[in-house]
DNA sequence: GAGTGGTCTAGACCACTCA
DNA sequence: GAGTGGTCTAGACCACTCA
């Protein structure tokens, strides 16, 4: 590990180590929440500096699968971590104030994946999923259709019960029932006219505008385990985003 | 500048140097495209170590006031630069493809700033604003209408020949004109219906769906320097966005 | 070959947390 | 007071660019 290999294959020493601790998180060694080695166990393991490890683990948490806490340690992100548990929720009301958001489970069915869906998830055409369809509401008011396909593969078992449980923590589900960890997001927004059962759901006349969003979720090295199309009654609340 | 100052007051050196270099680039020492100068310049002019110019001037990379080249130097940030061009454009073609926009100046027209303008641009209500109005299209079709707010205290002596000129790219045009760099954005967006003049220069019907955009620009400081409303129509385009 | 930013090390000291 | 991550230094060597 002392030396890189030159020419064509030149990989930073630190991008090595991010890829061992990476390894390590993806084999589950320490579970989300816990804390990692120190900076010089890690050192001392992989025979760098303390440098070389604290490089790694910096981008390790800029990409947010980690987490550093000054005097206690670092430890692996969590959805039950406060500051995460609505990171991926862009829909806010207009008012300001808070979210608190609750929800209501309409189905949970077996189905097939159709052409799209089996490409955006990376699975054969006609594997077999789970189609999860529910409202959320904020205050009181219906604000969020949704439909979420999961491939049945990574999440066996998954039962109406369990979704009605944890259905408006659906993340923080992945993690503790099925080890799956969403890492990043990537949405398609368009704005769409209403109709038949989630206008109906969502309180609103047909044809009126709703903002439609496809998204698809991944996990460690990007690979994508999640479809999910929300339709929004965007009256009361907006889709907001900041461009840096 | 050797010690920072304890116990109520401690702020690292290197964003101490952050600011620094931050305060050169408002000042206009460097301008957009041109280098600034070496690291071990900078560390012997602020007395200070090259590793802690390298923290400062790597984190005013990632917040893409400074963009760095290994074996050239570290260079302002410009908004001619390919990579920036369209950096805030967050629409794009469904097919995938290149997005190539051209636009269409409707209204270049002196105006005052309501409450919500005034407020968002930070200046007193009433003050004089300009207020530019466009169709930008995408290939042949007219895909988003936008109004866009500018204090006319920035943006001194704003003709129409100008913006029709540069209309395509408005932010270089902000930058080499007037000396503005668009660093940040946020946005707001909402489904609503077409209506009026916007429905027809858009060409779809009253009532359709259209995805309205709205925008508040920011400058170093976060300084607040446009407002920019866009209604866009959904038919062939989608609003991307990737939440990590 | 000279100059730039990029990586890596070893070591000092600091701020913060917790017992 | 022991242990953690955070800052800062000085110095070596590397990859890349350009003349």
């Amino acid at each position: 590990m002392a030396q890189a290999i030159s020419p064509p294959t030149f990989k930073p020493l630190y991008q090595q180590i991010k890829m061992l601790i990476t390894q390590s998180l993806i084999s589950g060694e320490w579970g989300p929440g816990e804390a990692i080695p120190s900076e010089i166990e890690l050192a001392q393991r992989f025979h760098v500096s303390q440098g070389t490890v604290r490089k790694a683990i910096s981008e390790l948490a800029q990409e947010n699968l980690l987490v550093r806490h000054q005097g206690k340690g670092t430890f692996v992100a969590s959805h039950s971590e406060e500051r995460r548990k609505y990171h991926f929720l862009r829909l806010l009301p207009d008012g300001g104030g808070k979210i608190g958001s609750e929800g209501e489970l309409i189905s949970c069915e077996r189905g097939k994946a159709d052409a799209d869906t089996a490409k955006l998830l990376e699975v054969g055409r006609g594997s077999n999923l789970f189609i999860v369809t529910r409202v959320m509401r904020f205050g009181e008011r219906p604000v969020m259709y949704e439909e979420i396909r999961l491939p049945a593969a990574l999440f066996k078992g998954l039962a109406a019960e369990r979704i009605d449980e944890f259905h408006c923590r659906m993340y923080s589900m992945f993690e503790s029932a099925y080890g799956i960890q969403i890492l990043q997001v990537a949405e398609q927004i368009k704005a769409v006219a209403a109709h038949g059962e989630p206008a109906r759901l969502l309180g609103v006349p047909e044809g009126a505008p709703l903002l439609s969003i496809h998204r698809v979720s991944y996990t460690y090295g990007d690979k994508p385990v999640e479809v999910r199309k929300t339709l929004c009654n965007t009256r009361d609340h907006s889709y907001v985003n900041k461009i840096v």
